[in-house]
DNA sequence: CATCGACACTGCCGCAGATCAGCCCACCGT
DNA sequence: ACGGTGGGCTGATCTGCGGCAGTGTCGATG
């Protein structure tokens, strides 16, 4: 593998499918047409129709479901080398809407130029599909939290999740890693109120497990927190990559 | 559209894709290779890989996640015309189980087979993947579902949509179908205790909405259930076809 | 400097829903 | 005729979590 490896996209997928170095630039170039947003603007709006993907190349997004009854329930959270939309782009029109949660840059990737590179590249197209049944994974899993994990397993579980998936792209380390949601997102993505999450947490600190405070998330007692929250990593990661 | 569509399948592919009779062919001859199950058999095991798809012909099945503390939370219910397994064949391992609810008939389709089919009648390729779409799609309002809906508006709603799942197919009208499942088997799938659903039922049968019993789903008051629940069936439905 | 808003944190109370325990009925097999 | 089993149904009790209301802190802005 490219030992200068530069997006986070190409590190994750790597870790999937051994890319080639033609591979590897096929997969920069799409990369190449950035733009910004601002922290807490929508990017895609629930209802809306879009022939674009998005590849976030840095910061941090959610992607959520607005209730009839306003209610918000947030389906997850993207971080760098995680698309956004891929799968709207089949429904004419999108299920969800998607908000920058900090200031963030992302890649506008027209479907069609999508297409063609995995035409080109197919090895670049099972890497991709096999991220997407990833994201649905993940998907699965919430909902198995959601429905029949209790209140502090459910938090324990999800902070593991993300600092795996963090691990993955190089942004974290079972130390650690750089947190910047706060407690009302939480709330949203784990179907808890921000004052029980509130609360979970300072128990799961006083636990000596887990510290989540300014921006920070801090695994006190790694292997403790992994037994608390059943945590089993499998659906993330590979042992072996698919493709060599 | 042609008039005699046999197969479940053809029936729903046929509301988003309009399907030629060539392409209709197509799709019947990959269920040609017919098996039976007995009802409570278990398809697929969490954790197994799995190189083949299968087609639920008739009975209804669900496909379900074991949490290491034992605690089950059923995904979705599988109805006459789904596909199962169709996206753990790009993962190593299938995340997740399935188990027959009823007696059942289904068409194995080696994977093989199904992206020949797919190379020579790409419509039929974008049906699919419609499919697949929508069927994340209704992962996603379930989870929006145990996160953020009270215990009667989850019953009605999912009540609702296994009714518009099933109008599709042809099993199924605003006044009511036929259900086997049980109340565990609802409490598995909505998060709650059966209980509780138990309770809930009795709750929406004497307000006039809806009775469910001896597995037959009586609509007694269609609106008023949807109002309850605040269905929007968008999700699950075109207005228009995709392809025409 | 005062103010204001975002976010974190806390105690108290009420309720939705879990758990326990038990009963009834229909359908089995012997 | 019998017990066994699986599903539905119910009441009593317990508890986790949400709602409310209020405090504290920090950073931005006038």
């Amino acid at each position: 593998m490219d030992t200068t490896v530069t997006s986070p996209l190409a590190r994750k997928l790597g870790c999937f499918v051994a890319l080639s170095d033609a591979e590897l630039s096929v997969l920069e170039r799409l990369q190449v047409r950035r733009r910004p947003f601002a922290a807490g603007r929508e990017i895609v709006h629930q209802g809306q129709s879009d022939r674009a993907v998005y590849i976030l190349v840095s910061g941090w997004v959610c992607s959520y479901k607005t209730l009839p009854d306003g209610a918000r329930q947030i389906v997850d959270f993207q971080i760098p080398g995680d698309f956004l939309g891929l799968r709207s782009t089949l429904l004419q029109t999108s299920d969800h809407s998607i908000e920058s949660v900090t200031d963030i840059q992302v890649c506008e990737v027209p479907s069609g130029d999508l297409l063609a590179a995995f035409a080109g590249t197919p090895r670049l197209a099972t890497a991709v599909l096999w991220a997407a049944s990833r994201d649905e994974a993940m998907v699965v899993e919430h909902l198995a939290g959601l429905g029949r994990r209790a209140a502090p397993q459910r938090v324990a579980h999800f902070l593991l999740e993300l600092g795996a998936r963090l691990a993955l792209v190089g942004f974290g380390t079972k130390a650690g890693y750089a947190c910047p949601l706060t407690q009302y997102l939480l709330a949203d993505a784990l179907g808890l109120s921000a004052v029980h999450i509130n609360r979970v947490l300072r128990q799961l600190r006083e636990l000596g497990l887990v510290t989540f405070r300014d921006g920070t998330v801090v695994f006190d007692d790694y292997g403790g927190l992994v037994a608390l929250a059943d945590f089993d990593p499998t659906y993330l990661d590979q042992e072996r990559p698919l493709l060599t």
